[in-house]
DNA sequence: CCATGATTTTGACGAAGCGTCAAAATCTTG
DNA sequence: CAAGATTTTGACGCTTCGTCAAAATCATGG
């Protein structure tokens, strides 16, 4: 058996298991978590039941899989915020933005990442796959961590280093609340909430202000304008693609 | 059929519903969501499978049921809360005394909220039920609101009254994003995270130092007083049974 | 090109849960 | 107490899960 033959089998697996992955997205879009089931996954990619199975173990370890595609793109967004040429409280915004932009562009993902965190399917999926998502995790919080220490370095922060975590599980907190509060059909605006994600924007501002983050949103600052440099100069192509589908 | 029968038979009914709920309850904390089957409930009660169907038309109804018991009770905390005597922003500073004491005296509901939040399993609920979930959010929702509009008037806080929904959103998604952060046994600490609640407790402040609202946590303000007396004049029932229980 | 052994694929199968409903049990009332 | 109304029961049909022996396919040396 050369190396040719193995590399052959080894890509055609591969390009099986996206095969399964994209149909199985299909499937959950379609007809909901419940609604997707091995069979039908075996019957939409042509395979029978037992070499889905082959791949993985369980429907659970699918929606995990699909979850960790999606979370890995949200990490690669995330270091891309953080690119943007500008102050240390604007290339957070850039983070904001960009985890805006996720779940409007994946609402769905957001779904299925709701089921993945419940513990009672979380239990039925390999540790394995569990720390590929908590390392997408891990990036996101690792990027906003380090754009508040630069914060701290260039002054425009005063705060203790101890205390960096702190802020950006204050920021994370905030996101992962509003996000599934918004995606979750639930009847916010008989709340008064008739924009969560715009209240989001507001409010994280607001949480940096208390911080005394400079520049400050209640200021002088023109902060429009980062948005929209944000917008352009970072996430072009993203929301072209949102507008697209719109 | 006199209405003393009609009364008893109703009675009765009830007294076998609460039992349905607490033998669901246990089996709901032993083995888990997946673990919870309506075969099992019966066998429990010692009812058969066609009775428990008489009182629920699926376990998702009673895994609502159970989430809508326990959320009134932290309507009814929240209620309470905002009762405490003092300034504004102690009364706000007590209803997230009250949050963070209900999913430390549940932990268990979180979990169960979540699943019932999760839009497949919803989708088999029936409006009815999911209404009076939806009072009690709203119930909560209102004490928040009240308190902030006090705060306007009473000079302690400046803000567009437009805007009270905007600000109790953001006190709420923080709140829930980190409760179900902290309540997933996902390894936050590997991220810097040691103490989810913790850090919610300094976040919420921060949030509302933000806005401005007086007096500020980070003053000359005796916080710490105040989160006593909250916990002596409001909640000395509770604490002592959290205390008990550990 | 074939024989042979390794590997992969298949779908039938047992187990388990769901929700139903006709029959059995119980209760009500004149 | 008899007859009719109501309630309870659990067996049944259906769906999904995950498995595994048999069938199909592939790799390799002659």
């Amino acid at each position: 058996m050369g190396m040719s033959t193995s590399t052959r089998k080894q890509q055609a697996r591969e390009a099986r298991e996206d095969l399964i992955l994209r149909e199985a997205q299909a499937i959950l879009l379609e007809r909901g978590y419940l609604g997707l089931t091995m069979d039908r996954i075996a019957q939409a990619t042509d395979y029978s039941k037992g070499t889905i199975y082959q791949h993985f173990p369980n429907k659970e370890e699918v929606v995990m899989a699909l979850v960790t595609q999606t979370s890995s793109r949200r990490s690669a967004m995330f270091e891309r915020a953080a690119t943007f040429r500008g102050r240390s409280r604007e290339r957070m915004a850039a983070i904001g933005q960009a985890a805006e932009l996720f779940v409007r562009l994946y609402p769905d993902h957001m779904r299925s990442e709701q089921i993945v965190r419940a513990a009672s399917v979380r239990d039925k999926t390999t540790p394995e796959r569990r720390r590929v998502l908590e390392a997408c995790e891990s990036r996101c919080m690792n990027v906003a961590k380090g754009v508040v220490r630069d914060a701290i370095a260039a002054g425009d922060l005063e705060l203790d280093p101890e205390r960096v975590p702190e802020l950006a599980f204050g920021l994370w907190s905030m996101h992962f609340g509003a996000f599934n509060l918004a995606v979750a059909e639930w009847p916010l605006d008989e709340l008064g909430v008739d924009d969560p994600l715009a209240s989001l924007r507001v409010n994280q501002h607001v949480l940096l202000d208390g911080y005394g983050w400079q520049p400050l949103f209640a200021g002088a600052f023109d902060w429009d304008a980062t948005n929209a440099r944000i917008a352009h100069e970072v996430f072009a192509g993203e929301w072209a693609r949102l507008a697209g589908e719109a």
